[in-house]
RNA sequence: GGGGGCGUAGUUCAGCUGGUUAGAACGCCGGCCUGUCACGCCGGAGGCCGCGGGUUCGAGUCCCGUCGCUCCCGCCA
């Protein structure tokens, strides 16, 4: 006994003739009274099944009763199709299996949603995930999924990576996002924390001396979901010795280009631009632009400083900018998108939106108009290169309401005028980051990265005198305006570390107590050290061009952290709490009154 | 934590300014059909209109609350 000769979609006309044997799911049954055809599907493809009453009756009988999504296993023969019925559109339209016996392995209940259905509730596709991942464009990706991290192993294999694990059960963090803790049953009262990164695990590596490490690591953050964040997700961390930036920069980029090559067939121009974050928010707005399209902010607060448009004027002279950025087509913008657009900026705590609209003719028509000189006006069209039919938009307030209101407009604009080329990538490494960043709320200086990065050496008498000033090791990998990798250069000399501690508000025994065990490593010599970790659930994302991480995650979580699938998360039973040590059972969800 | 959108048959949706018995497509069940490939044709079953309250002679439709899904802001070093 065999299940198969070959897969479903690879029957072809070299085995005409010889006996089939074919096993899968039923996809679609065709019953011609006489005739009944069966599409018989598994990962390979589809491949059909003809079932001839006089030929074979009793697989008839079989067949006249099996329902879509059964397992079935057929014998018989390949045979060729008459001209008239090939099926150009299918791999195996050429050729089908003529069926001398029909078995059923498995019935199918009827169907809780159609797999060609289009979009079907995801809670119920997660509840029903087996059959979900079915659906074509669902094993396309997890199968893209399986290529990436394929090709992500193969290529740092081949450049004498090692891939090590890290704990699940480690040490909370001070910073950053919210950890999932598990409470430790033999040490009442104390948590584990499951790791947002395996960051000091690979740094510790570096200083154990292992030169090269990656791991495809799960990692937990007990935060807020986003269509492009789950609580679990999935990231390539990676970390290298005695390398520098550009190393690592290089490193990633020839990775990427693989994964594109292979997957999309896509060659990626190198190398990947470089730009500074701080040209990067001048220019664009965004420490994550998209370069598929211009709409390039420039400033012009020297133009405007005299300006006899006052918003203009006393922006510049309160220490504020103007800034101004150009929009192909955008002249034909209606009153009322214009007011929207205005309604837009001030959600991104701008006060409004001035504009200028160039006509056919490029006559200038906008409500400022007659506050600016001929001169400013020309001005301005040239700074931004608009041309007849654009629209300009401009904002004047402090340079950070600027930057994010030109930054959140750009995109903006770009999505509804259709301004990316979707066959067009735009891949760049933003770099120089600030190493900190000032928490207004809570009157401190915090890590812009993580306190782990390493500042620029020419910036690190800095530190304490003017920290805001200090530019870092740091730097993002960005495609198409979504981060998909961070990373830098560590700190490899503890007193360095202890300095970065102390200026994010930590004590020498803060420090000691969450870090010792860094500190402790670091003592002993460690090596100039860095790395990157690129998000895989993202990258999958660009390359099978979905908008969902669930999309590319098997089998992800719902609103509020829920799986529909197995029902997790799920009460603790009064043994669990028991064991736990704890006394009070909170309830999950208080009713509200 | 805050804001927007959605919630009607197994699924995806329609249902106008409140007004008889809530519809369509696909699916499901039954029947017919020997070259289909989204097979076709005929017939049928299937609904707490998310849930609770209110307004009204009358609510799928209007109001309030609530729950669920989804997108965004906060958050995510």
């Amino acid at each position: 006994m065999t299940y198969r000769t070959k897969h479903c979609g690879n029957f072809d006309v070299s085995q005409i003739g010889q006996a089939a044997i074919a096993s899968g799911w039923t996809a679609r049954r065709r019953d011609h009274g006489g005739l009944v055809f069966i599409d018989l599907r598994d990962r390979s493809g589809v491949v059909q099944l003809v079932i001839d009453p006089e030929h074979a009756p009793s697989a008839h009988e079989v067949a006249q009763s099996v329902r879509v999504e059964s397992v079935l296993r057929a014998t018989g023969k390949v045979v060729a199709r008459s001209p008239e019925t090939v099926n150009t559109q299918l791999p195996t339209g050429a050729i089908e299996i003529l069926v001398d016996t029909l078995e059923e392995l498995a019935p199918s209940d009827p169907l809780p949603f159609q797999l060609d259905d289009q979009g079907v509730d995801e809670a119920l596709r997660v509840r029903h995930r087996a059959l979900d991942l079915r659906r074509d464009v669902m094993r396309e990706t997890q199968y893209i999924r399986t290529t990436t991290t394929r090709l992500i192993r193969r290529y740092l294999e081949d450049r004498d990576f090692w891939e090590l694990e890290t704990p699940i059960l480690t040490k909370s963090t001070p910073e950053g996002a919210r950890d999932f803790v598990v409470p430790a049953r033999l040490t009442p009262g104390s948590v584990y924390a499951l790791p947002q990164s395996p960051q000091l695990f690979k740094q510790l590596f570096m200083m154990a001396g292992y030169e090269r490490y990656y791991q495809i690591a799960r990692c937990f953050r007990d935060e807020a979901q986003r269509a492009d964040r789950q609580l679990e997700f999935t990231q390539l961390d990676l970390e290298m010795s005695f390398v520098t930036r550009d190393e690592i920069l290089d490193l990633t980029e020839g990775l990427y280009c693989e994964i594109w090559q292979q997957i999309l067939g896509v060659e990626l121009p190198r190398p990947f631009p470089r730009i500074a974050h701080a040209e990067a928010m001048l220019r664009f707005g965004s420490d994550k632009p998209d370069l598929r399209y211009g709409l390039e902010i420039s400033d012009i607060s020297e133009l405007v400083r005299e300006s006899g448009f006052s918003v203009f004027a006393s922006a510049v002279k309160n220490d504020g900018v103007v800034r101004a950025l150009a929009c192909p087509g955008a002249a034909s913008l209606s009153r009322r998108e214009l007011d929207e657009l205005a309604e837009f900026a001030k959600e991104w705590g701008g006060k409004g939106l001035a504009y200028l609209l160039l006509d056919a003719a490029g006559e200038i028509r906008s409500p400022i108009a007659k506050f600016l000189s001929e001169q400013e006006i020309a001005g301005i069209v040239a700074a931004t290169g608009a041309s007849a039919g654009d629209a300009i938009f401009l904002a004047a307030d402090s340079a950070p309401v600027v930057t994010r209101v030109l930054g959140a407009l750009r995109p903006h604009l770009a999505s509804h005028f259709g301004l990316a080329d979707p066959s067009a990538w735009s891949m760049l490494f933003v770099v120089d980051f600030p190493l900190f960043d000032y928490d207004e709320d809570a009157q401190r200086w915090v890590a812009e990265h993580h306190m782990f990065t390493a500042p620029r050496a020419e910036d690190e008498d800095r530190i304490e005198s003017d920290p805001g000033s200090v530019l870092s090791e740091a730097y993002d990998f960005v495609i198409n305006g979504s981060e998909i990798a961070s990373g830098s250069l560590r700190i490899n000399r503890p007193e360095l570390q202890e300095r970065v501690f102390r200026t994010v508000g930590f004590s020498d025994e803060e420090a000691e107590d969450r870090f010792g065990f860094l500190l402790r490593a670091l003592r002993y010599g460690a090596p100039p050290h860095g790395g990157i970790a690129p998000g895989i659930d993202r990258t999958v994302m660009l390359l099978a061009g979905t908008d969902s991480i669930r999309d590319v995650i098997a089998f992800p979580k719902i609103a509020g952290g829920f799986d529909p699938l197995t029902g997790a998360p799920s009460p603790a039973t009064p043994e669990q709490w028991r064991d736990l040590g704890l006394s009070i059972k909170p309830t999950s969800k208080e009713p509200k009154a």
